[in-house]
DNA sequence: GTTGTAAGAGAAAGCGCTTACTCAAACCAA
DNA sequence: TTGGTTTGAGTAAGCGCTTTCTCTTACAAC
């Protein structure tokens, strides 16, 4: 029932190897042969096995992609990417979500492996690093995306963390905020730490003061935004402003906002981080740090096949460049 | 360098297949022979390759899910139930976008036959159904979500658009609105022939005339929600109330409207279909009806899992219960 | 007419598993 | 003790490909 290469063979009166080579375009072939093969497998609508093949020795054409989330509109773009990208240079995308959760990480990590993709794509923040590490020696292909490992040579594809905190703080300075608050994930995300930077080098260098109680640990979700603003919002220091390092952090704001019934941006100003679809359908359209996902997912893909191809050696760091976006969700105090 | 059964069998002195059962857990193995290659296969850090077991006729343990943008929230929530309910069955996911277009879908189709997955669920319009009879003619594990072909048996598992469709109407009847438009996909999608199909009934049982320049067919984006709510408002049959078949249509209503400074609810009652993330974040928040995509996510891959273990011989369809979801969007005229 | 070489294609050995078949040892009832 | 069962484990034949080697022709050069 199902057609193998030994059916095309006995079809077309030739030997398995010479249909092989017809199909990978491989060896010598005469003209006549292979067109009369080509026409076999034509009719007999024959389909190589990638298993087989790969079991041969063959890529997989397969590449896995670990992030936290589909469901978050960031993640969510980055896969379509990912997989937009993929698919122009013939690979398939193995999705997985973690949760940011270790355990889980680690089982689709070595998962992935028996699996035998060709690499593994990692937009997570990682923490357990064992089998993280035990890869990375036996040299299997990885690249991380939108987030970094500072102490490893890797592959890395992430926007300018640092910059991107600049440029956010220092819209709202320039617009005379001097109570701003900054609401971030947890500290291991790298890009969280250099945000994070940025605003402390940017009230410094403004002459304003550190609060620490400005400063907010929460997750990614539009729930722990929401919490966090409410908090600030009625704590003794309410800022003026805010700097949600997720747009969908700032949105959780917007509805804390508007419960109390402040107006954004006369009562507080938001600049979110991402620049996702969220931003652009909020009201008022949230003025937010865009990372340039397209070019991102792009390069990572690029990064990682090259990889695979074993056309490079050498493990690199892409830092993309953020911009602010505008919109009106900040306004001069 | 790689680590396989053979290097198992050799440094637990046994043979392969013996090492084989006790991965698998089959034939007779004496408690002692069993642990001492239990240990081994601990030392040696040896993982089964998935490719080879799956040559020799086991499953791939991989599904592949159809659908056409990860990056629209409703399916981004789809993918991620999907994901879910999937990792808890011990199944991956190969995600492939198709933008509904007919040629990547059928090259999806076959490509994800070749890599030879368990099963494939499809999300899309699907128009061309040469490569799907194929499949399905040969009883390869096929089921649809939130899309379905009257005309085949097959593996379904969707909300019930009439009704959805018609308590939406319904709901704006009720609140006295007479001239109500209705934006939708094409026809070719079933959901949204039998929420036209609602749109009418409720129109035809109130009395009210069924306006064919209220009826307007586009696509799911937003851009094309917000053109054709653009459209429709300026028009002299200017309706009071719009049903979005899509809550990434109604957005775009949002954005029309807001260009020109109308009000939502006071001079438009909108009302979506599906509450995903969108309906929560606008403002103001949006009626709409709700699919229950967790459900929908379980229950596709509980379907296509019991088909691919042969566990069940017989299609069948599973239509869920919408809910109308009565949010700040829709106002007495 | 030899010899040398290149072109085209087949034979066969894997890739890392699963599984049907086989067989020796151990056990048990009569 | 004998014959019949279990039990535990090995042998070997694939699964559907790729690829190295080998071999036969054909043809050009001398």
């Amino acid at each position: 029932m199902k057609v193998t290469i030994y059916d095309v063979a006995k079809e077309a009166g030739v030997s398995i190897s010479t249909v092989s080579r017809v199909i990978n375009n491989t060896g010598r072939i005469s003209e006549k042969t292979r067109k009369k093969v080509l026409k076999v497998m034509e009719t007999l609508h024959y389909q190589p096995s990638m298993v087989a093949s790969a079991l041969t020795g063959k890529r997989t054409r397969t590449i896995g992609l670990i992030i936290p989330d589909v469901a978050n509109p960031f993640f969510a773009e980055i896969a379509r990417k990912v997989e937009d990208r993929g698919r122009e240079l013939g690979f398939n995308v193995l999705m997985c979500n973690t949760d940011n959760n270790p355990e889980t990480e680690e089982m689709y990590l070595s998962l992935l492996k028996q699996k035998s993709v060709d690499g593994i794509i990692i937009g997570t923040t990682t923490k357990n690093y064992t089998v993280l590490n035990e890869l990375l020696h036996e040299h299997f292909p990885i690249a991380f995306i939108a987030q970094d490992i500072p102490e490893l040579a890797i592959d890395v594809v992430r926007v300018d963390d640092f910059l991107g905190g600049y440029q956010a703080v220092s819209h709202l300075v320039s617009l005379g905020h001097k109570k701003i608050a900054i609401m971030l994930g947890n500290l291991n995300r790298t890009s969280d730490k250099d945000r994070l930077q940025a605003y402390r080098q940017v009230l410094q260098e403004n002459g304003l003061e550190y609060d620490e109680r400005l400063v907010i640990y929460t997750d990614y979700s539009m729930e722990a935004g929401k919490r966090a603003a409410f908090e600030l919002l009625r704590s003794p220091q309410k800022p003026t402003a805010i700097f949600a390092c997720f747009d969908s952090l700032a949105v959780g704001v917007y509805q804390a906002a508007k419960e109390m019934g402040l107006c954004i941006p006369e009562d507080l100003s938001v600049v979110g981080f991402d620049n996702t679809i969220l931003a652009t359908i909020v009201d008022p359209p949230l003025t937010t740090v865009a990372q340039p996902i397209d070019e991102m997912g792009r390069q990572v893909v690029d990064l990682i096949i090259r990889e695979i191809e074993g056309e490079k050696n050498m493990k690199q760091r892409v830092i993309l460049p953020p911009e602010l976006i505008v919109r009106h969700s900040t306004k001069q105090l």
